[in-house]
DNA sequence: GTGCGCACTTGTCTCATAGTTGTATGCTTT
DNA sequence: AAAGCATACAACTATGAGACAAGTGCGCAC
């Protein structure tokens, strides 16, 4: 019989899955580097390269170049995925989705719109969001003047902004906040005036981090909710959270600090 | 090896965060210039402004050629927080929170709870957590009678579950909705009955992902909401993503054709 | 008051350095 | 032939140091 000739990276991967599974290099944080690595184990960089890469196909790990290596979250796929559109969203779980668009026009923008914006004159399109024939959300969507103007009615009403607008999208914030219905919700939505509706607000931003896209979504309380995967609880960079308001717009604080 | 590699910006942007919130540099509402910041972090003016520009993005700090960096004032971007506690983020913040104990005991788990925790006797505590003295959450949580046993009420009041057990977190599930609040939520909040509220559940696992405990946290829709980042070009960001509910488990008559 | 200049600020470059991963090559050991 | 070692180099990143342009605020001479 043979001795089985132990080898050297799969000891490593299986040493570096323990340290990672024992919360010893927390999620969003930079492991050692491979140099360093390679002095801990008494092993070459090229060993500890094949550990690293097997643990990346397993999906722990993730690096990028002249950075480092750091720890990857568990479900990741595409970073693409994230930023998908809600349509896109439910088409993954196989509902039939469909927009009616109910408002299309370019007007002066909104001055919260203006303000993150920075544009004076936004193209304004309003939309309901259909589910199998079912309206589960009203959509109300701003975009610069000088991006919309190429964009017809039935284009957007078939195709989403995302795919249209010829912007490379960097990423986007999304506020989420409770509401009471409106008497247009209500229509819209076909829910009871004063029930309670999910409200969501937008920011997608180019590559450039510029704010170039606001939506305003409406849902009804009874048929949606958000889910939010949390990785850890460690200050990393770990995102997502909670916010309190402003408890009412206080008189003194009224700024001047850019009032010229 | 077990020593950690740090990226020089990031830390300054946690700290400067830190003192945002601690409200250190809102008073006349201008920053220290960026040689000053530079001087006083030892960091070169790049690194302080690539700190800076992160908080920009994020909506807390904004600036004006030859003017200065200034706290922004309508954030419409929000902040985004770290997650850890509910009472970590308020604390960033600069607010004073505070929790009261309505209920400790121990108790058969709720049939939801007991799918998820897979035990059958838990113990339930319920509290208001108040910021400032104003109560802003009504929060249920759920742990196994086997980890809980060893608790006190007053251990409870002062420290949160993530302090007290000897479990190491691995991860949590959040999932966000809207509601109308009920008769209780209204008296403990302090909010008339019938107003929206967003009600979270927070499923929280140990690093094994096995879910060791649960929160439900009810918040009055006008103080509070969500943000959540999506696809930044950092590494290691949840996602955010919407759910579609089922029509109700309710004694309410909905169902239609449940095709799906 | 008006205009000018000065000090200070941010915005934006260039150049430089050290440290990191990505990749390729040759050699040794089993 | 495969695993591992040693080495070199390219590409990328974070950071530092410095220079210059452009914008802002303020005081001063007129």
């Amino acid at each position: 019989m043979r001795q089985v000739r132990t080898i050297r990276y799969k000891e490593i991967a299986v040493d570096l899955r323990r340290r990672l599974g024992a919360g010893e290099y927390t999620a969003g944080r930079l492991l050692p580097s491979e140099a360093e690595l390679s002095a801990a184990y008494s092993a070459s960089r090229v060993t500890i390269r094949k550990a690293l890469e097997e643990l990346r196909t397993e999906g722990l790990v993730d690096s990028r170049q002249g950075f480092g290596w750091f720890v990857a979250e568990a479900p990741v796929r595409q970073p693409l995925a994230r930023l998908a559109t809600i349509e896109a969203q439910l088409e993954a779980e196989g509902l039939r989705s469909e927009r009616r668009i109910t408002d299309f026009a370019f007007v002066p923008a909104p001055p919260e719109v203006r303000a993150v914006l920075g544009v004076d004159e936004v193209l304004s399109v309003r939309r309901v969001n259909l589910a199998d024939g079912e309206p589960f959300a009203r959509v109300t969507v701003w975009c610069p003047e000088r991006l919309g103007r190429e964009l017809s009615l039935s284009q957007v009403e078939e195709q989403s902004f995302y795919d249209l607008l010829p912007v490379r999208f960097g990423g986007a914030t999304q506020t989420i906040g409770a509401d009471a219905a409106g008497p247009l919700d209500a229509e819209l939505l076909g829910v009871p005036v004063g029930s309670p509706v999910l409200v969501c607000r937008r920011v997608t931003a180019d590559v450039a981090g510029t704010p170039v896209l606001i939506g305003d979504y409406v849902f009804p309380a009874h048929r949606t909710e958000f889910t939010v995967e949390l990785a850890s609880t460690e200050p990393s960079i770990a995102p997502g959270g909670l916010r309190l308001l402003e408890p009412a717009p206080s008189p003194d604080q009224r700024g001047e600090s850019a009032s010229r």
